[in-house]
DNA sequence: AAAATATATTTACCTAAGTAAGTATATTTT
DNA sequence: AAAATATACTTACTTAGGTAAATATATTTT
């Protein structure tokens, strides 16, 4: 069978697993930083947003963004369309955000470390073309 | 943020998806497959054997060789020590395991077939370089 | 305006993976 | 031989993703 796979879905797996480590200190999972991280950058969302930005399902969205809502990390503001659910990081997100933001540039400054920027561009290139 | 690390998880995502899809015509799961592909190529494994192989949690192989078993395609031998499970595929698995391998192979080339061979190994190379 | 259709989110149920703690059996130490 | 430790597997609980179907609200057609 073709190695080329099973080692991405080993490496993808082992650095979501490294990556819940490194956030655990912020008690937050690889997920909910991919959600707070995109609310962040623009600023307010609506749930379909999230996910069509994000590549996976709504339901998937739902349960993330419930989760940090629980946590305080997000607080939800009524849209003028009444389906929609629009989405911003509360104060405290906004306060703590540089700080994880520090944890994730760590956690990517290790985990390409063995890659010269060339191959880290051509890495990337390689997986976008595939 | 590093788009790197985004684009890998993507694309493992992606690509579970449609092997899932894939795999569907056999009534599989792509992490059974793995079981599956594994157990044959040992012929007889322990289930400690097989999350090593694979670099997963035990808990994750008594949950997915249970269900293979519930399924027909595994079954369990005693071993000697009486702490371990002993596991090999069934006669159905065997004589059905030729045309999984023909999907498996058939995703495989479809989901790499705007790689060249160079691109391929390179990327396997700098995957595992990470 | 009523009916039909579309969109946004949720619910229910499934696989897939993880950690922590429990049980059963082997092995090693004392 | 008994006690302590190690190993193999399981159980309970959590996140993370998926599909299919349900619900609520908007929009479009008739």
């Amino acid at each position: 069978m073709n190695p080329l796979f099973h080692e991405l879905f080993q490496k993808s797996r082992f650095l979501t697993n490294v990556l819940n480590l490194s956030l655990k200190e912020h008690d937050l999972y690889a997920s909910q930083w991919s959600v707070l991280f995109c609310v962040k950058k623009h600023e307010e969302m609506s749930l379909t947003q999230i996910w069509k930005y994000l590549n996976v399902e709504a339901p998937t969205i739902t349960r993330t963004v419930n989760r940090l809502v629980e946590l305080g990390w997000i607080d939800i503001l009524p849209g003028v369309d009444r389906r929609e659910k629009i989405v911003k990081l509360s104060e405290r997100a906004l306060h703590k955000f540089p700080e994880v933001e520090k944890t994730m540039i760590e956690f990517e400054r290790n985990m390409s470390e063995n890659l010269t920027k060339e191959e880290e561009i051509l890495l990337l290139k390689l997986l976008k073309k595939m």
